[in-house]
DNA sequence: TATCCTTACGGAATTCGTAAGCATG
DNA sequence: CATGCTTACGAATTCCGTAAGGATA
């Protein structure tokens, strides 16, 4: 049994059963990774990959312990290079940020300008994608952390840990009729055609609950998956935005008017996660505590360790 | 990195830092385990073992994070392979129970025959040693559990499981004056010689703890490591015998009389141990609950999972 | 017929053991 | 000077890539 043998049923599982590309993912020869997973499993015992002639088509029932065990080994020797390399320069190393737009946009500029005057040494990197792929990028060891309000937390293989709250606003053009009333109202939004996040974004499953609560069906004309998109077909007239409050900003988004929501529709949580099982470098803990202060290494040290149950704000 | 180079730090550190020894263990040539120790070190930047010229004196920090983490991986990694033998013969296999003269006399020989009865293919072996060396056994490997009183509990590596408790008894020869005692006390005891257990075996430390609190001295004038050594010697009449309530026979013992003396000393609680973080065989369980029916696969899976807390009966 | 896994084989790389060298106590 | 780690080198083994073969959808 070697490393490589594990990787190998990893990877072919992560491509979905399929030899071919798994080898062109790990860059070897296809009939390579063949051999190697039959002298594993020659050597285990016991069979891995059901087959039918010569396609693979599923994993046995010890195929998927083995998965199991083989990915806390895989998880284990990634983090003895972290810890090596945690001794070799406390200050250097590379940090993953898998993230959202909303997020990359509007969240994390602050936190990035700060770490990277604290740790210029670390080799930062951003990796944008839908919240689904974040959480992905995440389990696969791509990101060393992941941050988005939708998904996270739906992942037992991650710790997703709560870091701040926020509402949504809503725009709309200047002089739009809605900013005459004093309290805007979910029954008024509806009369408007509505440009907002696509479902799985930003927070665009409180939307939609909040309207199903009082019965509305709001007549959803764009569904974008970052703000700006949203921004931009507001200023055009397209109809009446609905996007995170601290996607506004009041100098630059002058064609623009911004009209408090937070009573309309429920409060969301923007998550930070990291894989569970893994060695946190220092720096990554230092992250954690910029973006949000809650976050000391003490308490995520503590969550790390207290297995499934999570936490709220 | 592999392996074999993880198997070699560890057994470097097992064997006191001896490289020769290490090579020995694990049937290789030092000259081998030197090298691949040193490829290990390169490729992870960081030096595991601090040498004064051509002597290892120590672990560097780093080598002890690294020693930790690489234990667990290859902890995994062995539980790679009983995952995959539980699938090969679910009802075969090797079960290596560690433990003491006391259990392996008195205690173990119902469950073991119950337990060969129930798996006649699994190969059973038992190991004799000192407390500490039943719980050196189950955190090197060597045993799939161990069974003692004493020690068990003081290792963080291991779970140990109370399994049931019991009293001493004291031991004389027929016609004996404390026989006319209707009960008898530390003090009647104490003006005697006294056979009994060595330190750190079956109670012992619950014994000397008796004898103190009461501001006694007893005259011990045997400390043997096994029940069948104390009454051979209180049978000659040498002094009276405290032993393990359990060791007694009467049939057998047709030679010493027995006097209760649950009231004199503490209760002692036999444990059955086993490392975190491994992978048990179902037979295991198994054994286990013949062993303590409280010990069912249910609460014994749960403890595992909970981290750190021992509990008790 | 295109996709995909397995087998076969030769070359490359790694691992391992023996022999020799050198530092320590 | 005995013990113990390192270096050097050659042999054995393992690993990996190319080419060819066979099964499925």
């Amino acid at each position: 049994m070697n490393f490589q043998q594990l990787r190998y049923i990893r990877e072919t599982v992560r491509q979905g059963l399929n030899l071919t590309e798994a080898a062109a993912k790990l860059f070897t020869s296809q009939p390579g990774v063949s051999k190697q997973i039959r002298e594993l499993e020659h050597e285990l015992g016991v069979e891995i990959f059901v087959r039918r002639g010569k396609r693979i088509v599923s994993l046995t029932l010890p195929g998927e312990q083995v998965l199991k065990v083989a990915e806390r080994v895989l998880d284990e020797a990634d983090n003895l290079k972290r810890v090596a390399s945690e001794f070799r320069d406390i200050e250097a190393g590379t940090f993953a940020i898998a993230t959202t737009h909303t997020q990359a946009r509007y969240a994390l500029p602050r936190v990035v300008s700060e770490f990277r005057k604290k740790y210029p040494k670390v080799h930062l990197s951003l990796h944008q994608g839908t919240p689904q792929q974040v959480a992905g990028m995440v389990i696969d060891g791509v990101a060393d952390v992941g941050v988005a309000t939708e998904a996270l937390a739906g992942y037992p293989e991650l710790l997703a840990l709560p870091a701040y709250t926020w509402s949504h606003c809503v725009l709309v053009p200047p002089k739009h009729p809605l900013l005459r009333d004093s309290a805007i109202t979910l029954e008024a939004l509806s009369r408007y055609p509505i440009v907002t996040y696509d479902a799985a974004f930003t927070g665009r499953t409180h939307i939609d609950e909040a309207f199903v609560a009082k019965g509305l069906k709001p007549d959803i004309v764009l569904a974008a998956s970052d703000s700006d998109v949203i921004k931009a077909y507001v200023e055009l007239g397209l109809g009446v935005g609905i996007v995170a409050a601290m996607a506004f900003d009041e100098d630059r988004d002058r064609e623009l008017r911004r009209i408090d929501a937070a009573h309309l529709f429920p409060t969301n949580t923007s998550r930070i996660a990291v894989k569970r099982g893994i060695f946190l470098r220092g720096f990554a803990y230092d992250f954690l505590e910029l973006f949000s202060p809650r976050l000391s290494r003490k308490s995520v040290e503590r969550a790390l360790k207290g297995g499934q149950e999570m936490y709220e704000l």
